[in-house]
DNA sequence: TTGCATTTCAAACATTTGTATGAAACTATC
DNA sequence: GATAGTTTCATACAAATGTTTGAAATGCAA
């Protein structure tokens, strides 16, 4: 067989089952056994079984990061250089969310491995993760560009709000479901991400809107006015 | 030794060194050595290590979530019978923020412990979270007293949000401290309730405010405007 | 003290698991 | 078709780990 047979026969089955089953309970053994290959294929084309799940985790980040930097760049020659901010957000959030939400995506094991890879968090992966940063930064950027001015710090908060409930959504998705007994469609992965969207640039606005609707009296507390003042 | 003393030795250096080196990285032997206990000890006392697993993370959660309807009932109190939607939030997210954020907190043992417990995920602890739904009930009832006529959904949504909100920044504190260069105050865990707080409010105000500020024009799509109708 | 129940202890058990090895099979180049 | 490089394979290794065991120690009541 060629070789890259085996490694790609390694990677599919390992991300099948460590998607279907957890990192916890998949062994090399296992997933050899699904590969129908040797149990020393996976020292010899990987090196290790870390390296199997990092490379299985880089490939489907890159894959994500890249897609969001697609739309943040065909977002912001929609403005001229610079991006609305809603749909910075968007290009922060809809990746992610289209690709683990949805109806369709429940076969997709790449989708279910990546909430595997959020909810059960493994030393190879959480190394990798730490490296996210950079590319958040681009972002960063971007929003600093689409909200000139702004005190940096909100803007962080509101990206760090915006992968909050892009990512708890995909982790939780169960017992959002459970807790509202069906009534929050997670299927409907559009208006999911309109909503993500719409609340994380509400909270980029904290401070904005001069009079705030009558509804709404005591919630600004703290640091929170500044803009205001 | 009194059966109590090894009990509360096993529990007490099980946490601290869960908390410190998280689950993946100890083992029994470890824990009774911090113990200075017998391995026997553990099996015998708590029957398996997962059973002691979830005996520390059972304790922690259910002072959380007292702490959490207390708040809760203080502000239903303070409210006649009901509550305001901003307390309720602030009683939701409070006690889990202020456990696990702030300086003097870097010692706790507890709140590093469950920031451990949501950061690794390990199966008998998700056991346990599945049971959380009965608990996030209690506080979507008082949303509902609060916010009487409101669509179900919009209220579940929201309490989804908070959560994520504020489990995300104590799962990634360190990140967004790394993004943010330290700009965002992850010691200032007043200012980051509130924040908290008051983006849960705006979320589910969604549809709520008859004209929407000119600076965000176009963010409302599909069924995000149902109330508005 | 005697006797009974509880608790502790050292040691062994039984698996599981990732990794290494060395020979065999295969592939491609000359 | 011989040779060198690559890949596969069965098997062994070594270490870690949760659990069990049966005896010894301890505590406690009668």
């Amino acid at each position: 067989m060629a070789s890259d047979q085996t490694r790609s026969a390694i990677l599919a089955a390992a991300e099948r089952l460590y998607a279907d089953r957890g990192f916890g309970d998949v062994t090399l053994r296992d997933i050899v056994a699904e590969a129908n290959v040797n149990l020393a294929a996976v020292n010899y084309h990987f090196g290790s079984k870390d390296e199997l799940i990092a490379e299985l985790f880089v490939t489907r980040s890159i894959q994500t990061n890249r897609e969001r930097l697609n739309e943040l760049r065909a977002a912001e020659e929609k403005g001229g250089g610079r991006a609305a901010i809603e749909d910075i957000m968007r290009a922060l959030v809809g990746p992610t969310l289209r690709g683990c939400l949805g109806p369709d995506r429940e076969g997709s094991t790449a989708a279910r491995f990546m909430i595997r890879a959020s909810i059960e968090s493994v030393p190879p992966i959480r190394r990798i993760k730490n490296r996210e940063v950079d590319h958040l930064r681009k972002f960063a950027a971007a929003m600093r560009r689409a909200m000139p001015g702004r005190d940096d710090t909100e803007l962080y908060w509101g990206l760090h709000f915006a992968l909050a409930m892009a990512h708890h959504t995909i982790r939780e998705k169960e017992r959002l479901l459970r807790l509202s007994e069906g009534k929050c469609d997670l299927d409907d992965v559009r208006a999911i991400i309109d909503r993500v969207v719409t609340v994380s640039v509400m909270a980029l606005t904290i401070g904005d809107v001069p009079s705030r609707p009558a509804t709404r009296p005591t919630l600004v507390h703290g640091r929170l006015t500044r803009q205001d003042l």
